[in-house]
DNA sequence: GAAAACATGATTGCATGCACTTTGCCCCTG
DNA sequence: CAGGGGCAAAGTGCATGCAATCATGTTTTC
């Protein structure tokens, strides 16, 4: 089973010095450089050195080094031979890509989920959309905070229930980067509507497992989110010109 | 434009990989184990340990851990803290996933190849085209390896042509596994004529720019193979059954 | 006799040390 | 003053050491 754990958080603050053995050192600094990478904290370009982030996190160049070598494996960073790792630089063309691989990826996995989705799943995502649907009649920072995780969540969510791991995997890893671009300010109430609309069009394509009409609707949402992301890219991710 | 040896990454720059130049121990074991992995040296449930792999090929523990973790970051092997890595099992619904998202990615990939193509790249593309047809009409194993080694090149050179760094490395980490499952052995004269004849059908859709074309082309190509592989699925690896 | 507890061996995960590469600055030369 | 060579500082990449953890086989206890 999938972390189906927490929102995407990192558990910045941790008062006091819990210098857990066995607590998993990589995957807590994999985490929270990916986080910095993407809320723009560590701007393209950067210069990540393991000493560094060994010396910040109060643990060896070992684990920091094999953080920097999984955020590479997965794109973030590229690390240049006797160089180091430096922070990658997001084109427009990135986040282009990205829009076209979820509208690809996500509907297949729409249309699988819609035949394996079990009663349980369906409640699960039709509370999520409940959450959603009160969050969206705010307009306070939190709440559309808020909305953002859940979207998130509720998107994992169909990817998990779709039952492949590489597609999950795939999903997931696409998933990242529109977080950061996709943070629900432009949207109008028009816009808000019809997103939550289509969510409650994928639930009831679910419940009465109709692959065609999940895959449909699933890629008209993705569809219209890349069009209002085109529409508008400075909403987004500044981007690097190069 | 160096020789293209064996090594089929020539110069494309494959954005977050350690490809690096030199002694780069890392990569070098993450492939030997890789290809232990899916040529069945390494049976799934195998324990790979860090000091055994670190003797063998003359290096330190260090950068052999490395290549488990970046082996465990693309689900090759399962990584179970403070007990190892272990090789991961390949289920029946493994190899199904893995074709039915080679069906999802490899016929996008076409499609944007066709707008992309190059005259140069459509006339290495015939280039491998016209080798392969040679080496199919042979049924000597050194033939067939080559024909095996000659298709990998020919979908992966599709993936780099349609131009998306994340697409490319989705299709490629799909594919390792297909070059085992998928060893040209099963193939009847008429299969091998069929797939020569994709291939030709792909190169005039990328000669003439046609994606439509192009996706359908590579879609029917890749659905017979899964057909051919889900008929005897006895052909290629033997699935764990646990 | 069976189950629990202990001791032992093996292995992981992190810390640290050291050589090699790269880079930037300074000095020297023309 | 411009250009080239060399030196030093920094940083990576790999080797090695050590404590914590887990598996296993043996002993102890009921």
């Amino acid at each position: 089973m999938t972390d189906a754990g927490r929102d995407g958080k990192p558990d910045a603050e941790t008062p006091g010095t819990v210098e857990g053995r066995g607590s998993d050192v990589i995957a807590r600094i994999h985490r929270a450089i990916r986080q910095r990478i993407l809320s723009g904290d560590l701007p393209p370009g950067t210069h990540l050195a393991a000493a560094e982030i060994a010396g910040e996190f109060r643990v060896s160049r070992t684990p920091a080094r094999e953080a920097l070598l999984l955020l590479a494996s997965q794109g973030f960073v590229d690390v240049i031979p006797n160089r180091g790792a430096y922070v990658r630089n997001w084109s427009r063309e990135d986040i282009e890509e990205v829009f076209d691989l979820r509208a690809l990826l996500e509907p297949h996995a729409a249309a699988r989920a819609a035949s394996r989705a079990s009663a349980q799943d369906v409640a699960e995502l039709e509370a999520l959309a409940s959450e959603m649907e009160t969050a969206s009649r705010s307009r306070s920072a939190s709440d559309r905070d808020r909305l953002a995780v859940l979207n998130d969540r509720f998107h994992r969510r169909i990817a998990s229930i779709a039952g492949g791991p590489r597609l999950e995997r795939f999903i997931n890893d696409t998933y990242e980067l529109v977080l950061q671009a996709w943070t629900f300010g432009t949207f109008s109430d028009e816009d808000m509507a019809r997103s939550m609309m289509h969510h409650r069009d994928l639930i009831s394509a679910f419940r009465t497992g109709d692959a065609a009409l999940a895959h449909a609707v699933m890629e008209s949402h993705i569809l219209n989110a890349r069009r209002r992301y085109v529409d508008r890219p400075e909403a987004g991710i500044d981007f690097a010109e190069d």
